[in-house]
DNA sequence: GTGAAAGCGCTAACAA
DNA sequence: TTGTTAGCGCTTTCAC
């Protein structure tokens, strides 16, 4: 369990001169070899390549964002990062930005516009090259701190007219249509909705979508059964529990995410009722646990790796061409469903 | 949805020369005002205060860093994203650092050495002033690295003999004794233990206790019941196969952590078996869905909170007080039991 | 108490 | 192709 920790060099670290010394070239010349300049003969590039080696020389990346102006972190702030979504996100975006050189600054708000505008400022000290604004349209009115300092920006599902502001646009509509689709399939017709706050942009958007669904496949919208639930495990109980108060009762539940539906299984579970011989139950994320839910959760996926890619690009985009009126301002993720253990036809005498 | 983004301000950015004018005064006399120097006079100071508002003044991280030497960033390496236990415990990481005015990176192995070097380098270059090492007794040899540049580090349940290096041991004994006792206690003698993988330093300590305890206990360990699963949830599911393919079955299970606890669930649903009547069921970690599992989990509860908090203050002792011999180098975090739905007396007739 | 000035380690413009 | 040099924005002696 222990071991020997090796000794420590000499005085300070080697820098930029040191290798220059060591390679007996001038320190624009390593400058350039690092960076990758085509301009340095390979007899030199070898050189200083070397003496990098040898020197265990590391570039110090304050002095190179000092100079440069440009830091290579990005930051990106969620929410709520006790929403397994989140972490699964962060996850695919640092993955993507540690693969291209970049380093991520995290922060989560808690849905407290006071925190958001302390993250903007972080963001702002540490000069991020980009930030990805990934609350799904909550408060955004700190955001004009970044927007105001040229920091490039994208946003999901929130449009800011600002060039240096790109978007991310979730089709839910796809996913939402084929979750009602399947349920009508199995044979349903009494569906409920438990929806997220009504604060969240894109809560309200997945509920339109569940009522447009709704319409097309001929089903009557029970007003009593769209109910307004807060996205966490708790609400979902809650959502439930509200919902076996009523004189009728559904045979199917869409849940406007999963930590909405495991909520409702354990809910369920409680009161006696088997998920999904009594009940079915979809979600919406396609969280990592929602494969090992009891049953497995028949679910709409929103990837968060096409996610995490869309906003990196888009923050790319912006930090490469600056000033290009006609670049894509407008990114689009789509949703699919995935069927599992959840859903199944409703009992014959359905309460 | 759309809304209209303020316009920028004219030209660059103020710096401190720019808030110095502002304030009439040096800039020495700025920089002294915001470091919180005794030694500005009240009357200045509110000027620069006064001045810094105004202009809406952030202070440039990287030139603070690049002169002082102190970049207020530390790092924190975990294993394995996927497991929930890590995103708390980045999260308290986080808290508690944002509150101290630092700012973290994050990074995550899959226990694979290369990548571990990676993030030492990127740390390395980023100057942090210290780095958590959660891997919890996994491949150290690239911390080197970090030890040999004189970064403060802290590690889980390692130990590294360098005067910048501190260890966080983690008490699983008081847990797992009591976890034992309390099966006891509710009639069981047939008890089974589902490891983590003997990579892992921590999971043979856990593996270990579990030995003591039930030998305290005057409990046989029976050798076929003692399984290496890897703490994933499939790994549980495979555990509890395996459990089940042997001509005797325990009547409680004392899983490595909750995620094994959670295929153990799931096996037994699919097994017709239910928990707690047919099988007691305990976990480790308490992560935060434990709560809500179908039934609740009984737990061996290590806080991420305290983990966290040690790692911050051993980085921070490490950092104040680089040179004395005889600071703390030892942190204790510990165990203890919560018990939940998933322990029951056993049944009367025990298969 | 306050200010002037010397860099921190690097990039980029300019010279050669 | 390579080298010289002027800062990037800040902290920190050192004078006053």
């Amino acid at each position: 369990m222990a071991r020997k920790a090796s000794r420590k060099t000499s005085g300070k670290l080697p820098d930029i001169r040191a290798v220059a010394a060591a390679a007996k070239v001038s320190i624009a010349t390593v400058s350039r070899t690092i960076n990758g300049s085509p301009l340095v003969s390979d007899r030199l590039s070898k050189r200083v390549w070397q003496a990098i080696k040898q020197l265990n020389y590391l570039p110090n990346t304050h002095a190179r964002t000092l100079v440069s102006g440009r830091s290579r972190i990005l930051g990106i702030i969620v929410e709520n990062i006790t929403n397994p979504f989140f972490p699964e996100l962060i996850q695919s975006f640092e993955e993507i930005a540690v693969a291209r050189g970049f380093e991520i600054l995290v922060s989560s708000t808690n849905s407290d516009p006071a925190v958001l505008a302390m993250c903007a400022r972080r963001m702002l000290e540490r000069k991020v090259d980009g930030v990805a604004v990934m609350t799904f349209g909550e408060e955004e009115s700190v955001l004009d701190q970044l927007v105001h300092r040229g920091v490039p920006i994208v946003l999901a599902e929130f449009k800011l007219d600002d060039p240096k502001a790109s978007t991310i646009l979730l089709d839910y509509s796809t996913g939402i249509h084929a979750a009602i689709r399947h349920l009508v399939e199995l044979g349903h017709n009494s569906i409920a909705f438990l929806a997220g706050p009504h604060s969240l942009h894109s809560a309200i958007t997945r509920e339109n979508d569940f009522r447009t669904a709704m319409r097309s496949a001929g089903l009557p919208v029970q007003k009593k059964w769209v109910i307004e639930c807060d996205h966490t495990l708790k609400g979902g109980v809650a959502g439930f529990e509200q919902l076996r108060g009523l004189p009728s009762f559904p045979t199917a539940i869409v849940c406007s995410n999963d930590m909405t539906a495991i909520g409702v299984f354990r809910a369920a579970y409680m009161d006696g009722m088997r998920v999904p011989q009594d009940i079915s139950v979809i979600g919406l994320d396609d969280i990592d646990f929602a494969e090992f839910t009891l049953p497995p959760l028949t679910t709409i996926r929103l990837s968060r790796a096409e996610l995490a890619k869309a906003a990196f690009d888009a923050l790319r985009a912006q930090a490469e061409d600056p000033d290009n009126p006609k670049m894509q301002r407008e990114y689009l993720v789509s949703t699919s469903l995935v069927v599992r253990g959840s859903t199944a036809a409703p009992r014959a005498a359905a309460s």
